[in-house]
Formats: C-alpha cells, sequence, structure tokens
DNA sequence: AATGAATGAGTGTTCATTCAT
DNA sequence: TATGAATGAACACTCATTCAT
C-alpha cells in the first residue's frame, strides 16, 4: 500500500485553497519566483473583475496567483494595501495603453473609429472596464485612492485635448465613461452607428440648441 | 459576595449589535411597526452608501434600521434577496423622483437648469448617485439585477426623450452618468458654468465637427 | 458497508477541535443548555491553569468546555473579555471558598491548622493556586483587573484580620503568597513543620529581634 | 508614466519588523557586532516584561534589539530556547545583583533597611520582580525552568541565611516575595513604615501568639 | 409573526520556522 | 556567519443562516 506520486504532484499539495470562482486555474511547485509580487497584483485585479471589491480574499488571489496564501500577506501588509498597490498597478497599465492607442491617430477620422472602439471594444475590454468602474467606487470611499483617479483622469484628458482642445476633452471623457458603462449594462450591444453618432456629436465644439 | 463588574457591561447581555461605521444611530423600544419592512430596505441602501457590496452585512443593516437581527433574516430571506430588493426599493424612488422632477419643465432653459443641478446637486444627492453606480456595478455581475438597470434606463431615457428625441436622449443620459461619476470624484467641484457648457452641448442634435 | 451510528454522536462530528493539552475530553451533542456560560467560564479556567495566559485560544477552551467554537464567541465578545470574565468568576468563588474555610475555626490551633493546609493543599488546590498568580500576573499589565485583585486582597484580609488585627492580617497575606508559590515550585515538599513555624510566627505580634 | 505611491511607503520594504507595544525604539544600522547575543536576551527579557509569556515574538524580540528578524532565529534556535536563555540570563544578574547587595551590610539595621528598599523599591526594580514572576510561572510548566527556579532560590536563601540563619531565611524570602507581589498590585503605595514592621517581624526567631 | 440563541464556514492576519544564498 | 524570502498552521473574530420557541 505505498504511497503512488503522481508526477509533478508533491505528496502533499500544500494549501489547497479549493475556491476560486473560475477565474484561476492550476496549481504548480515554484520556488524563487522574481515576478511574484507582479503576478499577485494580476491575480487581485482578476479577482476583482470576478466578484468585484465585495469578494476579494487573500485566499482566492492566492490561488489565482498560484501562490501560497502566507506569499500574499507577506508581499502585502494588508488586504487594503493589495488593493490599492493593485489598483495602481491597473492605472499605470491603462494609461500606458491609452497614450499609445492615439499615437496612432492622424486624420480625425481615425480618432473617431478608436473612440468608438473604446466604447464597443468587446470582452477583451470588459476586463479593463469593469475595473475601472470598480476602482471609481473604490475611490469614492477611501481617500488613498482618489490620488489615483485623479491621476488618471487628469492623464486621459491631456491625452484627448491634443486632439481636441481641453474645454472638449473633459466633457468627452465624461461622455465616453457614461457609454461603456451603458455598452458593459445593456443586454444586446447597441449599434455601432450610433455609438459613432454620439461621439461625433462629443466632439463637436459647443452649439446652442438651435443656434 | 458582590458581583464585581468588569468591562463589557452589566451582565452582559449577548446580541448586542453595536452599530455600524456611523451612518445610523438611535435605539428605541418598538412594538408593532407596520413600515419596518421599508426601514430596514432604507437602512439597506444607507449602508451600501457607507460601506458598499463589500461592506453590507444583516447585522449593520439591522442596528441602522433600530431592529433586531432576527428582523432582518425574517423579512428576507438571504443577504442578496436583501440587497436585490433594496436596489429594487431605490429604482422605484428614484424613477419616480426623476419623472417629478421634469413635470416642471416648461422652457428649454428650464430643462438646462434641472439637468446641471442633477449633476451638481450637493450632498443630498450624493447618497443617490453613489447608490446608483453601486447598482450599475452590481448589476454587471448578477444577472437578476439586469432588469432593474434595464428598466431604469429605458425608463430615464424616455423621460429625457420627451424633451430632446430618443436620439439625443440615450447620448445625453450617459454623458449625465459620466458628469455625475466625475463630479463625485472631483476633489474640486466642477464650475457650474463647465458643466453647463457641456450639458447644452449634449442636447445639441448631431453636428460633424467643422461642419 | 453503511455508517454505524454511535449512540449520542451525530452523523458528522462537527467542529473537530483537535487540539487541547489534555485537560478537558469529551464530545456530546448538547441543545439547550442553560449554564453553557458558566462551563465555558469554567473551561477557561481549566486552560489558564494549564496552559497559562500565553496558551489560552478560543478553540481550546471551546473543546474544554465542550461547545462549538462559535458558541464561545457568542457569549463572549472577545478573548480579553472571557479572560476576564473568567477570572472574576474564580474570584468570586475563591473568595467565597476562603470566607467558608474559617467559619469552622474556634480556637488558634484551629487557625493555624487551616492556614498550615491551606500552604501545603495538595494537587486539588494546585488548581486554585496556579490561578490566582496568573491572575496576579495579568493584572499587572491589564488594569481592568486590577479592581478584582484589589477586592480580593481586600476580602482576603479582612476575614483573616478577624483572627488576627489588620496589621498582622496584611503581613501574613503576603507571607502566605509566598509560601504558596514556594510550595508550588519546590521539588520535594516541604516538611509540614516548616510550613507550620512559617505561619505560626507570622501570626505573632511584632516584635523586633532579640527583644 | 510616473510611478504612483500609494500608502505604505516607497516601493514598501517587506520584512520591515515595525516595532511592538512601545517598549523598545530607535534604529540604527550596525555592523560587526559582538554583543548581539546578548541584546537579543535583554530584548527578550525588555519584551516579556511588557507583553508578557502570551506577547512574545520573534518579530518583537528582533524589533527590540535593533536586529534583523533572522539573526534571533540564527542565535537560538527555537523561541522556547530564547525564553529559556533569557530567563537564565535574568537569574545570573540577578542573583549577581541581589550578592552585591548584601556585601554592604554591617549591621542588622542596614539589613533591614536594605530589605524594605527591596520591597519598596520603585520602578527601577518593577521590570525585574515583574520578570520573576513571570519566571515563577513559566516554571511552574516548564520542567525545564525549574532548575533555574530552584537554584535561584537556593542562593537568596544562602544569602539571606548568613544574616539570619537557614529556618528564618526561607520565611523570610516567602515573606519578601508576597510583599512585592502586593506592592507591584496596590493602587497606592504601602507606607514604608508597615513594609518595615511586616520585615523587622519576618526577621525574629520564631515566637509563639501570645508565648 | 417574530426573535434570541446558536453554529460552523470563512476572513484577515500573525508568526515560528525553514531554506537558499 | 548571517539574513531576507518564504510558507503553512493557527489565531481571533465575523457573519449568514438555521432553529426552537
Amino acid at each position: 500500500m505505498e504511497k503512488i506520486e503522481l508526477p509533478g504532484g508533491a505528496a502533499r499539495e500544500p494549501q489547497t485553497t479549493t475556491g476560486g470562482s473560475g477565474a484561476c486555474e492550476g496549481r504548480r511547485v515554484r520556488r524563487h519566483d522574481p515576478e511574484r509580487r507582479t503576478r499577485i497584483l494580476d491575480a487581485a485585479l482578476d479577482v476583482l473583475v470576478t466578484d468585484g471589491a465585495a469578494g476579494i480574499t487573500h485566499r482566492k488571489v492566492a490561488a489565482c496567483a498560484d501562490v501560497p496564501l502566507g506569499s500574499v500577506t507577506y508581499h502585502f501588509s494588508s488586504l487594503a494595501e493589495l488593493q490599492a498597490k493593485a489598483f495602481a498597478w491597473y492605472v499605470e497599465q491603462r494609461t500606458a495603453e491609452f497614450e499609445h492607442l492615439f499615437t496612432q491617430v492622424a486624420t480625425h477620422e481615425d480618432l473617431i473609429e478608436i473612440l468608438v472602439d473604446l466604447v464597443q471594444g468587446g470582452p477583451s475590454r470588459r476586463h479593463s472596464a469593469v475595473l475601472g468602474f470598480e476602482l471609481h467606487l473604490a475611490a469614492l470611499r477611501n481617500p488613498a485612492l482618489r490620488a489615483l483617479t485623479q491621476q488618471w483622469t487628469t492623464d486621459s484628458r491631456a491625452v484627448l485635448a491634443r486632439f481636441t482642445g481641453p474645454e472638449i476633452a473633459g466633457r468627452l471623457d465624461a461622455l465616453l465613461e457614461g457609454l461603456i458603462m451603458h455598452a458593459l449594462l445593456a443586454t444586446e450591444p447597441e449599434p455601432r452607428e450610433r455609438t459613432r453618432a454620439a461621439i461625433v456629436q462629443g466632439l463637436a465644439p459647443v452649439t446652442g440648441w438651435g443656434e
């Protein structure tokens, strides 16, 4: 009655961490793992997307990042700190991505297309968008996160303003935010033309009704 | 052979729901209480504003509604149901309020003023706005809530459409949502003129850039 | 291969609570159990004797009291409160016992005998004595417990003072405390005659050396 | 693409032993440090005074001794060993001090004065006294420490016996222990005269009550 | 109809200890 | 020799939920 060793499996799988809402799988033994911190942050963001701020736990993050529980609390002294650092990491990535997106804009038409894509962007962008709103909501209650949203908003508007001027940029930013939220919630996708029309209108200089 | 009292109070009543994050206070005895259900729902909304979906618990709601813990589980069979019913109650009130708001609109100028107030609305509206975003985010993950947001959006747009037509109403609705979120997060209030300009522009019919 | 039901045992023994340093055993299902609070306090005292203030945990107490873990935290809102209430319960019992002990003292000889028994008291009194010192030490750091030790000391001295006058009572009390501690720590028991001599001397009125 | 700093400090160094209950402060870099072992032992004693046997941890000791965490586990193979060695170090110091105290005793009056000082000794002696009781209690449960208390008691009595003879020394030792504990716990200091009277009486040869 | 008692699953966090360097 | 990284067991405590009354 010997114990049969399965290939790749240590005699006793430590720290079962059964859970997981399905976002992350797998588990390998791992020694010396220099990008662990970042992987934990990514895992935290995944959990935030899946379960929201209400559902994040050390254990879910650990399972998702494929690290032992102690590793999460070792690298981040509290769950609040983990969340804050994860959001910071998110904003850093997202800002870079946003910046990069607009380097390719040459014509006014390019700009419109990119903005429409931003709103209509498929499931790939859903992840990003959900995190954005999650951060907004968290920042409403946690002033420490306010600096993050502040900076993010400023940066985004600055990018837009290169094409539209500051006045329009602010308004456009708000419009995009609303459109994205509605797109996320809509049961059936908005027709691309409608989104496009809204953005085109948002880009136009201020005009009174009937003026 | 006196009883020596230690910290914790006389004869320590267990079950003392010691209250929450400061949203609700007071505690009176209360016999036969017909609006208890509603008071619980209001309490749930208060807790949602204060602590978010991450922080709502039966105990906090009970303390906030000034009812015994058992009363909450008696009226609502689970926390999820309580939350859903609370959001439904919120949408019901908010829709009525929204509807009522526009009964007084006579001129185009009235419309603009009311929309600007909606965005700039002081701390009184903060409560409402936070709940709205909380609901949006919850609905992203809970399909049962999707019907609610769906209906709410439809109703809001219908009200706006009476003044703007359906096309503009959708776009305007999104713009308002974005403006409100930004107003909530801004550390210093947006000048009223800027908000007004954004709304005026959002109300204008579609025009191409420079056309 | 049916599951054989042991009489009195539920299909699944809930809450395994493996531990226990050996002080407490057994586990029965128990519904409606009015002396549970007291049994938890007694269990807490047992754990304090066995493992000291350093070793008390909710889990050990629960196992020892034969109640589920949640029951301990339900009845006592924190471990500190449990400890405080347990010490209070200990002092209450001990004071009554002490009082009762001296109701039977008629002669001076009786008094001496009882005090010697107090110091030499076998393992039965060890429990009590260890708790006394544990309380003393805890009270050094926790001012909330100071009231308890204060009252206890006062009461004990009052009892002694009925036989010796207040001056001697204070001194005697200290002597007894020291003798008991030394008796607890001694690897081989002090001869009864020596203890007796110390107490007899402690009972004598103040006399200078060689006076 | 700036790094946005969140609460927690720059680039968050894990492993920051954030210090303890306030017993020890300061933090300097330190290379080649020959008395590190002793400083760790002193730190352990400080922690024991402040937080008791219940509160000692490697981390607190490391912070208090101003050494890295690994240094504590390097010099002492387990927490139990650290504690034992710390107590041994304490007894060694205390015995020497006790011995030295009595080298200056010439007259009977000197002896009395020194003993009264021992009991009434201000906050400076509090440290010592608390540790003494902590050791006593620890020794009750840990036989490995019993040898220490045994030796300590023997030594103390031997010193006293040089002035009083062995019989009185034992009794006196017990009396001192009790007096010291009561002095530690008393909310208001015992009048020096009373302490003096108790000691004078304890020094007197055995006399029956009224004999 | 209503509620206090009860419970066990699960949380964030601490920590002794091990290990590679 | 010394130490930072790492880990899993255990902890105090919270809470949704169940149940008897």
